[in-house]
DNA sequence: CGTTAAGTTGATCCTGCTCAAGGTCGGTGG
DNA sequence: CCACCGACCTTGAGCAGGATCAACTTAACG
């Protein structure tokens, strides 16, 4: 609640307008107005349709503003494998290679707002202003930690730690959005096939799980809404390292001049 | 064989012996000479051990210049998992956040050899050499493509096309590297128990899906060398996207001058 | 030739999948 | 207000892909 972040509210329509953020490409001292010179523009994007799709040539990346999307792979046979998914200040589309092509599409779960930077203004822009480009090195790579957290608990974790895992970290990567703030309690627009996509299970199989953890009094998951009932034993089931814990609330380091 | 990558074999000292090697932080037009400047000299790792261990603060970043590592992550029981197989060319050790802890760990599978540049020398580095920033940004979110792509494979795919799809991966990312030799064997300095980390399966179970795939002739992996017996049914047993196959070899974009 | 690490094979078990039949909720039109 | 519909969730029964445990073989090395 509190900041009007919830599916319908009325959304900002820019980067801008989003005091609390703290995070992301557009944020920063100095970093909007500097990323400002080179987007493109805006762009809205409603629930369930998406930013890019497999296969697509990519010409641009994305700087989520507002709204939750999510990275996914499709198999032939139309399952789908969940890659991630993206909170305000998230970079998306940065497909390695020249006039690259999608290997993965872009979806948003809520109508969402990106910022949209053309890959041809990269290098004019890394290039007067270097600290973005190693601010975009930041953020991939704790995209890359992610992924690989995500490795480790779908290759070895039983499900009911992946479950608990996958909900501990959006609730900490979300309420890591709004400094000081304490709910334990948010909207998180996901069905039970989108967690099943995500951890590797069946939406049959997440469905016993959420019943499991809700009998437990850990988390209490319904009507895309998320109640965490016991955050100790939550960190417990999820199996988390507090290193990597502490790694989803770390921040970009702000820049400073020299070497620090 | 070709080129002396054999673990055994006399290993160049430094960057600039290694001219057929087309990747990496290091390689690439006037981009060694800049990146000389700032590393603080080359590392000798023998097999078996670690680069950098879970826990550690991580001071620099590495640039592979010769031999095999692997990242990895451990459970509390002890089992473990395989995150990436790092080859000549690849960058590790970007850990989010100044001053921040290693979430996973970096082992030398052969004796190995790494251009170390000390965190430090980022800011300047990028500063005064915006294009190195980008070939950075390239790199990372190519590790950043094949860990999507791991994670599919472990997330929705049989044990057979997942070990296809791994020493696929390795065999491609191998040859990649001696561009115009077309090898169907390589030296691979992995025991079955390695492919079941990264797989995450257990060794047993790898031993066996390994006996099928050489029984139903489409690949050979024992003492350490990998035969590719008929790689169209590899490729179609690995199940893998040829879109995605093809941004496995796609090459860093050469910079040039302007927006290109 | 003894020792050790790695791979093989079989028997058994269990986690999570599949298939299928309801149930719940929210929206929409009469 | 109610009937209907579609998306989502729930629960059960049976099945199967891999895990586990354990014994044994093979290769590599001194």
């Amino acid at each position: 609640m509190a900041r009007g972040s919830e599916g319908s509210g009325k959304i900002p329509v820019d980067c801008q307008s989003c005091p609390a953020r703290v995070d992301g490409l557009c944020e920063g001292p100095g970093v909007f107005e500097v990323v400002a010179q080179f987007k493109s523009g805006d762009r809205v994007i409603e629930a369930g349709r998406d930013l890019f799709s497999i296969g697509e040539p990519c010409e641009a990346i994305y700087n989520v503003v507002e709204g939750w999307l999510f990275l996914y792979n499709l198999l032939e046979d139309g399952r789908r494998q969940i890659l991630y998914f993206a909170l305000p200040g998230a970079v998306l589309g940065f497909h390695p290679g020249r006039g690259a092509i999608a290997t993965y599409g872009a979806q948003a779960l809520t109508d969402a707002i990106v910022c949209v930077v053309p890959r041809e203004s990269l290098d004019p822009l890394s290039r007067q202003h270097p600290e973005v480009g190693m601010r975009l090195v930041w953020l991939i790579s704790r995209g890359l930690s992610l992924a690989y957290d995500h490795l480790t608990s779908i290759g070895r974790h039983p499900a009911r730690q992946r479950v608990a895992h996958l909900l501990l970290e959006l609730y900490i990567r979300y309420r890591m959005q709004w400094p000081g703030s304490r709910i334990e309690e948010m909207h998180l627009p996901l069905t039970q096939e989108h967690i099943g996509d995500a951890t590797g299970l069946t939406g049959v199989h997440v469905s016993r799980v959420l019943r499991d953890l809700r009998k437990d009094g850990i988390v209490d998951f319904r009507y895309r809404r998320l109640r965490i009932l016991d955050p100790d034993k939550l960190i417990d089931v999820a199996g988390t390292d507090p290193q990597m814990l502490a790694s989803w609330t770390r921040r970009a380091p702000s820049e400073e001049p020299g070497a620090g």
